[in-house]
DNA sequence: TGGAATTAGTTTGCATACTGAGCATTAGGT
DNA sequence: ACCTAATGCTCAGTATGCAAACTAATTCCA
């Protein structure tokens, strides 16, 4: 077996992995004001741009299984960012509502996301940038299903503002 | 505010997160029948390419801190794939080792490491992937010290065969 | 040489994230 | 209508990973 460090530190679990941890230290260091994960942000943000999704929707979308987002969700209840509510159409389902303050926290951390987006990119000159991310989405879309918690696209129930 | 689902979808930090989540499953999933996670396999790997080597610098070069090194090698030897021996020039350190079983398990763990590299870069025509890779490391070795766990290529200790 | 600072490692605590089991509710088939 | 699926969610258990506090050993330097 003729295996080098540098074998290890090249290959693409490896690499991608390194840049997970430094995009999340990146992330967290920004939004440090706010005491806010990426994760979190999704859901938050994801929230307030659907209004009344449900959880397991919200998992779809963010791709988090659904214990995940159960977790996930409870943090920001408990710090008043959003209130989850009984759908009446299907009371298993849960459906989430920002509050005043997520909808107000969510403009900081919208911010805190593009400093942390700009200092992500910016050892990358700009035509590399387009590159990188579009491989990086095709990459997740060929291989989505192959994860723990695929994402879906679909809504699981009529759009809220419907129902 | 003008945020949208896709602003999201095509963050960076997103992105590699998907990326991340995709690749630790398929690596779990080639390694399945090893129990092995692709962090336990980086460590048993340096382990065995650096027979001697100590725990901080296994964290230095697996971009790990000291106490997940702790927890992994600690896993890795109740499995009896590494001992540990305190250094005699320095005792506060660790000098880990492969056992027998350890080398072997190894080849089995490269064998299906490979099946998953080419399992993830399988849909990347081969000229993007060259690309794809150089980018990752190019963001990761410029981004290094924002992680909270940077890696460092020196040795702490002179090298093992020497000591 | 003595004492402060540094370093290696462990431990505890916390956040993240997945699995599997289980509960409540709804949907489908007869 | 009834009974079985399936679905939405929760809970317990487990693994990963980082921070902070701690112990033990070493280094530095006056």
């Amino acid at each position: 077996m003729v295996l080098t460090t540098d074998d290890l530190w090249h290959s693409p679990g490896f690499l991608i992995r390194r840049c997970q941890q430094i995009t999340t230290a990146i992330f967290l260091e920004e939004a440090s004001a706010y005491d806010f994960s990426p994760t979190q942000y999704s859901a938050l943000a994801f929230i307030v741009m659907q209004p009344g999704v449900d959880q397991s929707t919200l998992g779809d979308c963010t791709a988090l299984d659904r214990s995940s987002v159960t977790k996930c969700v409870e943090r920001l209840e408990q710090r008043n960012f959003i209130k989850r509510e009984i759908c009446q159409a299907d009371r298993r389902a849960r459906r989430l509502y920002p509050t005043t303050e997520g909808e107000a926290m969510l403009v900081d951390l919208a911010a805190a996301a593009d400093r942390a987006r700009c200092r992500i990119l910016a050892p990358l000159k700009p035509e590399e940038r387009d590159t990188f991310l579009s491989t990086l989405q095709h990459l997740g879309d060929a291989l989505n299903d192959q994860s723990r918690a695929p994402m879906q696209a679909t809504s699981r129930l009529e759009d809220a503002t419907a129902g």
